[in-house]
DNA sequence: CGGTGTCATGACATCGGTGTCATACCTGCA
DNA sequence: TGCAGGTATGACACCGATGTCATGACACCG
């Protein structure tokens, strides 16, 4: 590979001014210029990074540690995808940064991300991010030199920057959608309560019901999570059943997630149900290969993984260049209601028959 | 950032001893190790990649160019997902290599990769691989220098290695399957016939119907494929409604992809044809987010990207290693069948209603 | 006409490691 | 005793850029 030499040779210049050539701080005559361009591309030179940066420090390299890429050697699970699109919102907000993302993997465990950072300090990375592949809580050896870092979908607590979802806003605001939409009785099929989103997800439910005047009733509440494991089908077809076997049933399902609720279409048209005039159904995630493909689409919430991805960055490049900590704790991002036809709009004539409908 | 100077000062040795403690290059005496390594702790010293590198010309580096990280400015499709596949049978094949993976991203568009391969040459990377979304053909700039490349899921018409999903073989197999499960009448819902995939699997449908004798019936072969935007659904309604028209329906209905299958499912469902019992459906891919939520789960044809990756990472180690190519053309990777649910197994009781069976 | 400032360029040191070679010490064998 | 051969270590050059400083050629100004 040639040289910035090899390149001042043929030009019959000094190496300092192909490099000046090279980045432009510098005036360079016409003539001189012609020469080294045309030297640079005859030789088909291209300047080292490495060489570069022995002197400015500055790697223009940023660490990316996930477990998305290399999936589990038992891929029972659909895992990894919400990883990825963190990582599309990364790259997309590093894309004009002159940054380059360098890639590394835990392959799902986490003790195998304190020798990755290492790889990536040997590379003198400007900046890290780790990404979770759902919301949660780490315990991540901090870089021993100063290098900022940010923790994408999960967080910590020695107050390492994080950038999270917010699980509680996006399910208040959708059951606050649908209850507007004429919806009283909203059955809620929950996600395990041992991750960190089940709680924040059931606060937002009940405070969205408090907020309209509504009272919880645990009996409209089942937690049915199996991961999508095997049996996850049969317990919630039983909660289901038991929902709407209730004096006043459900009119909306509200999902864990948008695969359960790809699953709760399976179960409700099975049972002879309607989706979505007798049965309405939400999901949460905005999965769009299947909120959009559904027959007929899903209403459910985004969860915001690329705006995620393009937050930590930001927060990052921030870091880098030295600017203060504006904010203190996570930051929270939010993402939109998609309102599509599986939940109907229940006019006043279709609430009459409802039991438990206090106002209005 | 410490140097290794002042860990040689620290330990009271020389700079080279470091290296040598660092490397295992050469004997050095117990007293001497203990030392260096206490004061390398001391220090927080981290070898700086850069450095080594000048001297070695290796870089430990592999860049990895995609369309897949960034999405495109309207995120119409659930594209990119193939990539990031890719991408983890990529870093899976290169886990245990030493290499570190640098993710450059062309945003969608061609053009980009260009300035992208620069990047990555400037950095001095042992080898490229472009990632295709889909299965295509493409004409990137080779780069200048001997750098070793790789195209997975596409191919040029330079010879570039090139590593692709073996489509033909794919649907000829789940083709062959349903008929071994004693489907004569397989009604198939295809690709565009635009994309590289679309022709390689009509050949792969009619070669399987030609070996087991079955003329092939234009009436049961059907376009409907629009990228999943508006008027698919529509589209597949029209087709499948005609093919249920005929006096010989199908039994089963291939799709071009999961996706499709996914829509099928809810069409069949609307039209009050149960699945499988009345018609059974098998889709592509083996998009198991869809495939095996599905109720009932789908039977479809793996789509083997990781496999892919796997194939492009340990091509292009042979030829960072140097080895020769003992394999001309492109390797093509297939994937099983995986036979789940969606497809009735059809009792000879059962195949007496069919009036074009010929045989058996 | 001499001093000052700008333009254009090159010589040289430097970044942080590793390769090469030299050196000093010790052991074993003729 | 003398020398070959192995072990342990250091001095120094070098990889390929860029930062610093020096230099020469002009143009401008008083």
């Amino acid at each position: 590979m040639a040289t910035i030499y090899d390149v001042a040779r043929i030009a019959g210049v000094s190496a300092k001014t192909v490099s000046r050539v090279l980045n432009g701080d510098a005036p360079v005559g016409a003539q001189t210029r012609e020469a080294v361009q045309k030297a640079i591309a005859e030789l088909g030179y291209v300047p080292s990074n490495a060489a570069r940066m022995m002197r400015s420090n500055r790697s223009g390299l940023i660490g990316l540690i996930t477990g998305a890429i290399s999936m589990s050697p038992e891929p029972t699970q659909p895992a990894g995808l919400p990883e990825l699109f963190i990582v599309q919102g990364i790259q997309k907000a590093l894309a004009n940064s002159g940054m380059t993302m360098m890639i590394a993997d835990t392959g799902g465990a986490v003790a195998k991300a304190a020798p990755l950072i290492d790889t990536f300090l040997r590379h003198r990375v400007e900046g890290l991010i780790y990404v979770a592949e759902y919301h949660q809580k780490v315990a991540l050896a901090a870089p021993s030199d100063g290098t900022p870092m940010v923790l994408a979908n999960c967080f910590d607590d020695r107050g390492t920057p994080a950038i999270l979802p917010d699980d509680f806003r996006g399910q208040c605001d959708l059951v606050a959608r649908l209850i507007s939409a004429g919806h009283r009785r909203v059955g809620y099929l929950t996600l395990r309560p041992d991750i960190a989103a089940g709680p924040l997800r059931n606060n937002g439910y009940r405070t969205a019901l408090a907020e309209a005047g509504i009272a919880y009733d645990p009996a409209l509440t089942e937690n049915c999570d199996l991961e999508g494991r095997y049996g996850e089908t049969q317990l919630l077809w039983d909660a289901i059943a038991r929902m709407l076997r209730l004096s006043a049933p459900p009119t909306v399902l509200c999902c864990g997630n948008d695969q359960m609720a790809l699953r709760v279409y399976g179960i409700l048209r099975s049972m002879g149900r309607k989706v979505p005039t007798e049965v309405s159904v939400a999901g949460y995630d905005n999965y769009r290969v299947i909120a959009e493909t559904l027959y007929p689409p899903l209403t459910t919430v985004e969860l915001p993984y690329t705006a995620i991805g393009v937050r930590a960055a930001q927060r990052l490049m921030a870091m880098i260049s030295g600017q203060p900590r504006e904010d203190k704790g996570p930051t929270l991002v939010a993402g939109p209601v998609y309102w599509r036809d599986s939940v109907t709009e229940l006019h006043p004539a279709n609430l009459t028959f409802l039991k438990s409908v206090k106002e209005e």
